[in-house]
RNA sequence: GCCCCCUUAGCUCAGUCGGCAGAGCAACGGAUUCUUAAUCCGUGGGUCCAGGGUUCGAGUCCCUGAGGGGGUACCA
């Protein structure tokens, strides 16, 4: 048994096309024209010859003579195929194909009696015989499990499906322009570390045979970038994925991408001018007027974003102030966290996340973090407990967040070891002291700001897709056997 | 992790009160030289997710499990 069982009636159709001399996986076949380049320089009144590639994605017979719909990246074309024009011998191959299976076409670009810019085919070479049948024509691949297992079927079969991913190009190049124009290098720093750093999430675990060590797969860069401006790089950013080993649902994946990037001698209000800058230049490349929906939302993307102070916030959601730990955990209580095994800081972030950044929709900065949650950022001068870091919310979604980065090392040394001692309720969430990241900062480095941005949800959100696996090309699901 | 929903032909789905397993598309045979989800005539196609139970009889009711979807929890 082979490992994918082709479709019996396809095989008949392979085995005749070699019985008729052809090749049914075909070879170079050069100087195609895209077809929508070739719809659009159409001239009725010159027909011109043109050559095209693509898959037939639906078949009309009619005994002598039959229309093929040819679709390639730019767009779709009938071609025209008729026994009177190919002659026996090439018409007896046009009969063995089927929808789903890749052709090139010559001919003649004009109109049907109808009125539809056709290929009048006159030469046709098969370039890959399809062994099973693409989705039905009527409905398609709609199943959304089937979707992303299949999604080479999913792209060539739903046109918005690859839309969305070129869109996500698109962002991506754009995310890499704005920087570059603002001086930033992208670098690219370990995704194999020793020690996992810069975020607290479970990690995964692998191992490297040859030196015989576990390595954990990054889940943040943020610990190498800043070795970075140690070294003398003051503008720097990265795209690349994270992994944390954590549950998945509409907003998570386990490998996620972000942009990181760090800016020496700045601090975290330099951040928030240029996320707010970015994140509205893509919006606005979208819709001219900067206003996008996002499922039953809509997001206005004007500038200023709101900006709501996270101390003020919490006093005016839950009318007493975020350090009252008691009404804080009878709070967390009455919300049903179960705060006893968490300490007073996580305790308090819960509430917060549940009164306040949950019902954020428009773009918002909250700003001033409790610095007991914020062990990477300076503190502000005039309070040691209120963190110099911004978090960006969109949506309902955290976009991103932001510091002024923390570069007083023996600090830094304490608020590592602080972690250390906080009762842990996630026994897998590594807390580590990375010494040798204390021994660069011991170094000095230069005070700067510092921002990640989540650019899955950002491509959700200038896609207006609520689920983060509709942006991922190819999302971590369950293994199948059956398939 | 917990709650709710889904799983029927290659695909998209219907299936009433527990009583012979259904449609469209796809496939196969035929007709058809300007069609547009082509049309017309004909044919074949099922481990009803898996296992167990109730019943004279289960796609349908009950239990267990698997996979998926949605929600919720977790994720400095």
């Amino acid at each position: 048994m082979p490992r994918v069982q082709p479709e019996d009636f396809r095989l008949v159709k392979l085995q005749e096309l070699r019985r008729l001399g052809v090749d049914p996986y075909g070879g170079r076949f050069p100087n195609t024209q895209p077809i929508g380049e070739i719809l659009l320089a159409f001239e009725p009144e010159s027909p011109k010859r043109v050559r095209a590639a693509g898959r037939i994605t639906n078949l009309r017979a009619m005994g002598k003579a039959s229309f093929l719909d040819i679709k390639d990246r730019s767009g779709s074309v009938q071609a025209f195929f008729q026994h009177k024009r190919l002659g026996q011998e090439k018409f007896r191959i046009h009969d063995q194909l089927e929808p789903g299976d890749l052709v090139g076409v010559d001919g003649e670009l004009t109109k049907t009696r109808t009125g539809e810019i056709t290929i009048f085919v006159d030469d046709f070479t098969v370039l890959a015989k399809a062994l099973l049948s693409p989705p039905e024509k009527w409905h398609g691949l709609r199943d959304p499990d089937m979707r992303y297992r299949r999604r080479s079927v999913d792209l060539f079969t739903n046109e918005e499906v690859a839309e969305c991913f070129l869109k996500r190009s698109r962002i991506v190049d754009g995310i890499r322009e704005f920087l570059r124009q603002r001086g930033f290098i992208e670098v690219e720093t370990p995704m194999m570390q020793p020690l996992p750093g810069g975020a607290a999430a479970r990690p995964f675990i692998t191992h490297h045979n040859a030196l015989d060590i576990d390595l954990y797969l990054r889940v943040a860069p943020e610990l190498y970038l800043k070795r970075l401006l140690v070294g003398g790089m003051e503008r720097v950013f990265e795209i690349n994925r994270n992994f944390r080993n954590e549950g998945i649902d509409r907003q998570h994946n386990p490998e996620f991408t972000t942009v990181e990037l760090y800016q020496a001698y700045g601090d975290y209000s330099d951040m928030m001018e240029l996320a707010e800058c970015l994140v509205r230049s893509l919006a606005l490349q979208i819709d001219p007027g900067g206003k996008l929906p996002f499922g039953e939302m809509e997001i206005n993307y004007a500038a200023p974003f709101k900006r709501l102070d996270y101390f003020n916030a919490f006093q005016e959601a839950n009318g007493f102030p975020a350090d009252d730990v008691g009404r804080v955990r009878e709070k967390a209580r009455r919300l049903g966290v179960e705060e006893a095994r968490l300490g007073d800081e996580l305790v308090l972030d819960r509430v917060f996340e549940a009164t306040v950044e949950d019902h954020i929709v428009q773009p918002t900065f909250v700003v001033d973090y409790p610095a007991a949650l914020s062990p990477l950022t300076k503190p502000k001068p005039d309070d040691p407990r209120v963190a110099q870091r911004w978090d960006l919310f969109i949506g309902g979604m955290e976009m991103g967040t932001a510091y002024s980065e923390l570069n007083d090392p023996q600090l830094q040394e304490k608020k590592f070891l602080q972690q250390l001692e906080g009762e842990d309720e996630e026994q897998e969430t590594l807390r580590t002291v990375d010494d040798d990241f204390l021994r660069a900062l011991a170094y000095g480095m230069p005070p700067a700001g510092g921002m990640g941005l989540g650019i899955d949800r950002l491509v959700m959100l200038m896609t207006n897709n609520p689920a983060i696996r509709e942006v991922i090309l190819f999302p971590l699901l369950r293994p199948r056997k059956e398939g």
